[in-house]
DNA sequence: TCAAAAGTGTTCGCGCTACACCCATGA
DNA sequence: TCATGGGTGTAGCGCGAACACTTTTGA
């Protein structure tokens, strides 16, 4: 019935994933670039198999992608206006790509199956950057982080995806000790504080942010890390699990 | 291709919606029963249609069931585990209806089509429940308002979709001022408090509660009440658009 | 001894809660 | 004039923001 690479996933929909990593201040996301002429980029995305949970196809899309298994995923919303079809985006690309590559390496049943209106599910994984491999697809030419402020045009709704996931994560953020995630196992409280002031855009006040972090009971105090610099060694924390 | 009466659907995908009315202090589901033998109840659903968004054909399928055209909603969550399928329901409903009613109702190709695992969408409503005349759909037997403490068993994770539904609206109801749109357009205070005591399951201090409400600065205050009873005569309000 | 940055304790103001009081209404 | 329920003012309390002070570190 219907097929995609010989697999029966369900039709017209499709799960879109804003990977979020941090770094040296500067939230980031995980966005590959396709393999066709003309500076396509676009959210690390698939389909859903028949027998699989759309929780599972997330899970399987993003290990193909960060090669990690254990990652924090969230589901924050369905797109599915009309129009959202990949037909503009072909077309252009058959512009662009008169030779052979791209839309012609598409036999004609993909080719409609792909075009067709799509429902998209997005979900927004948090995962600690040094830990990543980025993997290419077979689809992808190259595969990169972006700052969130510095992202390309991408394909379709996807600029607007990733602007809905970080809304999202803002407002989990608080309730669900999530921020974690986003670091190393170690890390100091400025390092914290540091990502908390990124992902929100404000700055925070450092006495009571300590405060407020420690009071939420979920941080083990480790030893000092000495710096070499002139001043006090802050403690390391580790999240408790 | 993919035809249920005659209509060009989208695949395995469905709409659930948690239709919420409020009437003498009860939190209400409008929850049809199905034209079946052995009582099955189930959420107001519907499919999508090719040339409609998802916030179309939920509006279409609360218009089908409530008459209303202009209805508060939200879209809150997507279900899509394995195993959310019709099967097992339909199986039942063979083995009671040997006669001619329900599954022999439909043809080989749609049972086909509607056994097949689905991924709903989740959208609650919010409505005034006196403006709702409910409307029995082709499959329906009778179609009612359930107190949300007493709902039947509903088919599938039904049951489970409408707590995640009430859940989803406590979140919102304090954010989005959108309360008002389960009351009639004249209220007095004490109803607006009502409706919050039971939508969140517990008392509020009524001075505060006042003081909080006339602080959004949304409600017209109108000429007072004179209901017969031996005290001062409430004000009425209009939430102000 | 000093500057830099980390850790911690204290005060201030706002918003929510609780208590108190007054007012209108019909019997 | 009284009971009932509605409207409003004020005091207490807790949390987060702002401020202040101490401690540690290497130059």
């Amino acid at each position: 019935m219907q097929f995609l690479n010989g697999q029966d996933y369900i039709q017209q929909v499709s799960i879109d994933c804003v990977i979020f990593g941090y770094q040296k201040k500067q939230l980031k996301v995980l966005v590959p670039k396709l393999a066709l002429k003309g500076d396509f980029s676009s959210l690390p995305g698939g389909f859903i198999l028949q027998n699989e949970s759309i929780d599972q196809a997330a899970r399987r899309i993003l290990q193909a992608r960060t090669g990690l298994k254990d990652i924090y995923l969230e589901q924050f919303r369905v797109f599915g206006d009309l129009g959202r079809n990949n037909m503009p985006f072909f077309e252009q690309i058959v512009g662009l790509n008169q030779e052979q590559q791209g839309a012609e390496s598409f036999n004609r049943k993909e080719l409609e199956w792909i075009t067709r209106r799509f429902i998209s599910i997005g979900y927004y994984a948090l995962v600690d950057i040094h830990q990543v491999v980025p993997q290419k697809s077979e689809i992808d030419q190259s595969i990169e982080w972006y700052t969130i402020n510095e992202l390309p045009s991408l394909i379709m709704d996807h600029n607007q995806i990733v602007a809905n996931a970080l809304q999202s994560l803002r407002l989990s953020l608080d309730q669900k000790l999530i921020g974690f995630t986003l670091l190393p196992e170690i890390f100091t409280m400025k390092d914290l504080q540091e990502l908390y002031e990124t992902i929100y855009d404000k700055p925070f006040a450092r006495n009571n942010f300590q405060k407020k972090m420690l009071e939420l009971d979920v941080l083990d105090r480790l030893e000092k890390k000495f710096t070499g610099a002139a001043n006090k060694a802050p403690y390391l924390y580790r999240f408790r699990k």
